[in-house]
DNA sequence: GTTAAGTTTCAAATTATTTTGAATACGCCG
DNA sequence: CGGCGTATTCAAAATAATTTGAAACTTAAC
């Protein structure tokens, strides 16, 4: 009914597209895969169904759908209806910001905070250590190991309000952070 | 000879300390035990030999050797004599932020270098179709496509005005950057 | 209510990565 | 040179991650 033209074929330029940013978000941690069909949504004019996509990576129907289901969960693909078509179609998020800001939100933090958890408690206990040891190599110990610790936590703030920075600053709006970028550089 | 105290047993800071940046380093795409041993000798008073660490985590002779070199060629850990003892020792950079940039600038740059080379190719490829296709439809198609990835070769650009604004200001000092980042949140 | 197209799930198979440990290489010392 | 203590390498084993495909499930249409 649509008049969808589900392309059988990726056109040598999709292809490269996409395999280049499955490449990088892998290295970035997520599953190749994720990266090529969002790719795909991205590139098309039209949503997609699953079908779709099956034919254009040669996948499973399975993996198909934990792939999209996973991006759908990152909220970087949407399900979209699509008058009188029986089966789900597909599209990607196109606002790119947005959605490295939703990914750095919910997983980076996380990882990030934990770390800072994880510092200030060691902190607390050498702290305690270097204060109540009998032992002077011990507290000596503790104490370059509290310094250390700190510099690490030190760090890890750091990163944490990096990206605070850069979601809040996406919520808005890119501009502000790119100009800053252009400026520090000249 | 040297009146090195080479651990048994790890204290539990150490423990949970290097878990934590194993993790942490993990999720970045290196290895668990890079983080962990990197920690550990972070962590260290003084230089450890390859045996300490055999010990500290129950790796194997074979394992620590390779985590060793890997974390040497990433620069992250040196190699250092000690008088009159004839295994090698190691200890880790403590420059974090040196660390952290030698790691972007080579690692993170290739990446993001790679895929600004693959979008301005496909650019180029999608700007002679839209220019000389016969087919209406195929010319639609590649225009946004154009547009598309050339959003995204905005995108790799700013990242890699990020990853040289993190390095060139590592290379001096690591304040400004750090002065912004705070300065950004009040 | 039944059928059929489409989707999701999940255990098994495949594939990739990491670890082991024995063999080999190295380097120092007598 | 030869022996000893260590370090490195690498094929095989273990483990982890991904993919498959068939079965279970959902939902729209009749």
């Amino acid at each position: 009914m649509a008049k969808l033209d589900p392309q059988r074929t990726l056109w040598p330029t999709e292809a490269a597209v996409s395999d280049v940013v499955g490449r990088l978000i892998e290295f970035w941690g997520f599953k190749r895969n994720m990266g090529r069909v969002w790719t795909i949504l991205y590139l098309s004019p039209d949503p997609l169904s699953a079908e779709d996509l099956r034919r254009a990576f040669g996948l499973s129907s399975g993996a198909v759908s934990m792939t999209l289901s996973e991006l759908a969960r990152w909220g970087v693909v949407r399900k979209v209806w699509i008058q009188g078509e029986r089966r789900d179609f597909y599209t990607a998020e196109t606002q790119l910001w947005r959605m490295i800001s939703r990914v750095f939100s919910e997983r980076e933090r996380r990882e990030v905070i934990a770390a800072i958890d994880a510092f200030e408690g060691a902190l607390r206990e050498l702290d305690a250590l270097r204060r109540s040891s009998a032992d002077a190599d011990v507290r000596s110990r503790a104490e370059l190991q509290y310094e250390r610790i700190a510099q690490l936590l030190e760090l890890a703030r750091l990163g944490r309000r990096m990206l605070d920075a850069l979601v809040s600053t996406a919520k808005v709006d890119a501009e502000p952070l790119v100009r800053f970028l252009l400026g520090q550089r000249s």
